[in-house]
DNA sequence: ATACATCCCGTACCATGGTACGGAGTCAAG
DNA sequence: CTTGACTCCGTACCATGGTACGGGATGTAT
């Protein structure tokens, strides 16, 4: 009972597609059971687990080599080293709301600028742009 | 005069590769001058300026897709097309930056959890990325 | 027992924005 | 006129995270 599923019912269980188990396989993130002689591989439910694990971690940000990472801890008693790649993961996320927040300003300018009308002749976005 | 430059001296002086500069070529963001027979292709200076362009507009989010649209309405004369690309682009980053606070906010509280030993049995992060 | 659904496995392809390679041709300076 | 630097062009490759295809083998339900 505890090799019990199909790569298929893997997949469903954790909202991926079967190509997606596959590749995480062979990107080293999930163990490929051994294949039965002419027939087919059963996943214990602990894969399944182990999918959702990383299309969590996934939605934090991390990588699928970050994830890789994570996973070697994963039986949480290294929660010391676990923390360090959260908080250098949150730097990382920190630096990028920052980038995006100079685009954002920017772009708000210049979208201001053009309804106002105040360079009619010209548009200020191709403006700037343009700028030697 | 006005076709002086080599691709050389278009990628230095707008501050990329000449394998860059070729490759905006083939996604048609520019234009490639004719060869003369058996010599070498010559740049305007305008090149040069179209290319430091494309890399400001990428600076402010844009894809070179989007550049492309952007540059078709590059002589200034229709502002509000302009605008209405930015606006979907500063749409876009709005979203990307609501997505990142998200998980900003999600590992700051695991992080803080970890430093603050709760849950000293077993990490934090990992326990919420495992639960089922 | 037969049909239909899945699985297996290798391989190729998608977007995105480039970089690298290699042999032949050309250009400019000494 | 030789040498060294640059150009040309096609092609292949890089990371990232997958998706698609296709023929044959299996599994399962009726």
């Amino acid at each position: 009972m505890s090799q019990s599923l199909t790569i298929g019912s893997v997949a469903q269980s954790a909202g991926v597609n079967v190509e997606t188990v596959r590749y995480y396989q062979r990107r080293g993130l999930l163990d490929e059971p051994a294949k039965p002689i002419g027939g087919q591989r059963r996943y214990a439910p602990a894969a399944a687990t182990r999918v959702r694990f990383i299309k969590r971690a996934q939605q934090l940000g991390f990588t699928l080599e970050e994830v890789k990472g994570l996973l070697l801890l994963e039986d949480g008693q290294n929660c010391r080293e676990t923390r360090h790649l959260a908080e250098h993961k949150l730097a990382l996320i920190e630096v990028r709301i920052a980038d995006l927040g100079r685009m954002r300003r920017l772009l708000k300018g210049l979208i201001a600028e053009c309804a106002e009308g105040r360079r009619p002749r010209s548009c200020p976005i191709i403006a700037t742009l343009s700028a030697p």
